[in-house]
RNA sequence: GCCCAGAUAGCUCAGUCGGUAGAGCAGAGGAUUGAAAAUCCUCGUGUCGGUGGUUCGAUUCCGCCUCUGGGCA
C-alpha cells in the first residue's frame, strides 16, 4: 500500500498560547474539513475560561470533536483518546473530509501514532491500597515492592516518582504480567492516513511567556475564579481528580481552600502554565517529521496551504 | 534630623569564628505506554551595595557614603 492512496490528515501541534486553535479555525475557512481536539483538558464539560476552550460562538462556526465529552469527576485517558479520535477521524474521512487534529496533549499525539500496549486500564481499588501502603511506608518501599515481581520497571523509574511506581506496580497485579512483559507483544501499529505535521511556536520563549501571562489575567477578567468555584462548590470534586490538577484549576482551587493568596495563586499559575508549555516543547524538538511553523508568521496560513498542498493532493 | 536593622544568584533568604559562598522558588535542558495541563530527573560564579582602612589576605572586622525598611522626633 502505498502512502498516497492513504487519506490526508492534518496534525496541529504546539504549546499552550501559541495560536494552534486560530490556525486550526483559519484551515477550517479553507479546506473540505472537521476539527478534531487533541487535549486532555477540554475534553471536561464546565472547564471553559482556564483550559481556553473556544467560545460557544466560536464553536458553533467552528466545530470541535472530542471537546466536552466528559464530566470533570470522570477520568479520561490517552487510551481512551486513541480509541475515540480513530473512530471520530474514521467517521469524518467517510464524510468526504480531512480530519485535523489540534492541541497540545502531546501523549494523546503519540498513542494515535505509535498505538499502545494492551494494558489494564486504571483500576482505582488496586491504586487506593499502593497509595494506603505508600503513605504508610513512603514511596521507595512502594518502588522496592515493584523491583521484586519487576526488576526491568523499578531499574527504569525513579523511586520518587509515585505516579509510573504506582502504574507499574498495578499493571503486575491486575494482570500477574510485568509492563516489561506487555510492552514485549506490543506491536506496532501504524495510523491509515497520511499524516502532514505542523508544529506552531513563537520564535522566542520570551514571546511565548508574555502571552501566557497576558492570557492568565485576561482569564481573570473573564470569571475565571467564578468558573472554578462553581466547581469547588459542587461538593464532589476533589483536587485529586485530573480535571482539578489541570493547569490553573489547581491553583485557583488551591485559592479557594485558602492555601494560596489571590497573588499566590496568579503567580502560581502563571508558572505552572509556563512549565507545561516547556514540556510541550521538549516533546516537539525531537518528534519526527514536523513542519514547524512561527506563531508570528504574518503569512502563516498560506504558509501552511503551501505545505499540505506539496504533500497531499487538496481538493 | 537622630537611633536601630538590613543591602549576598532573576526573587526570598542562609552563610562565611577573615582564606572570594549555597538553599528554596524562578529559569534552562531532558524523560514520558490508560492521571500526561500528570509525574519525575539534571543544571547554581554571583563587582557578597559603594568606598577607604586594618590584614599576607576583607563579602566577613572598623570608618565614611548611598539606598531600603522600622522606630523616635
Amino acid at each position: 500500500m502505498s502512502q498516497s492512496s492513504l487519506p490526508p490528515a492534518i496534525f496541529i501541534m504546539g504549546p499552550t498560547a501559541s495560536g494552534k486553535t486560530a490556525l486550526a479555525c483559519a484551515l477550517y475557512d479553507e479546506l473540505p474539513c472537521e476539527l478534531i481536539s487533541v487535549d486532555s483538558a477540554l475534553v471536561y464539560k464546565d472547564m471553559n475560561i482556564g483550559t481556553a476552550k473556544p467560545t460557544t460562538e466560536e464553536l458553533a462556526q467552528y466545530p470541535h470533536h472530542l471537546i466536552d465529552i466528559r464530566d470533570p469527576s470522570e477520568p479520561y485517558s490517552a487510551a481512551d483518546f486513541r480509541e475515540d479520535v480513530l473512530r471520530v477521524m474514521a467517521e469524518v474521512t467517510a464524510r468526504g473530509n480531512i480530519p485535523v487534529l489540534v492541541g497540545g496533549t502531546m501523549l494523546y499525539f503519540k498513542f494515535l501514532l505509535e498505538g499502545a500496549a494492551d494494558l489494564p486500564e486504571a483500576d482505582e481499588a488496586i491504586r487506593k491500597q499502593i497509595e494506603d501502603e505508600a503513605r504508610e511506608k513512603g514511596w521507595p518501599a512502594i518502588h522496592e515492592k515493584l523491583a521484586q515481581v519487576d526488576p526491568e520497571s523499578a531499574a527504569r523509574l525513579n523511586p520518587n516518582d509515585p505516579q509510573r511506581v504506582q502504574r507499574a506496580l498495578e499493571v503486575y497485579l491486575v494482570t500477574g504480567k510485568t509492563l516489561t512483559e506487555h510492552w514485549a507483544q506490543q506491536q506496532q501499529k501504524s495510523i491509515p492516513y497520511h499524516v502532514v505535521q505542523f508544529a506552531i511556536c513563537p520564535k522566542e520563549r520570551k514571546t511565548l511567556h508574555e502571552r501566557i501571562e497576558i492570557r492568565f489575567e485576561q482569564m481573570l477578567k473573564e470569571g475565571f475564579v467564578e468558573e472554578v468555584r462553581a466547581l469547588y462548590q459542587r461538593g464532589d470534586l476533589h483536587e485529586n481528580l485530573p480535571a482539578i490538577r489541570a493547569v490553573g484549576y489547581r491553583q485557583v482551587w488551591e485559592h479557594l481552600n485558602g492555601q494560596l493568596s489571590y497573588d499566590e495563586m496568579i503567580f502560581k499559575g502563571v508558572v505552572a502554565t509556563r512549565q507545561l508549555a516547556k514540556r510541550q516543547v521538549t516533546w516537539l524538538r525531537s518528534w519526527k517529521d514536523l513542519h514547524w511553523l512561527e506563531s508570528e508568521d504574518p503569512k502563516l496560513v498560506e504558509t501552511a496551504l503551501s505545505i499540505l498542498k506539496s504533500e497531499v493532493s487538496l481538493p
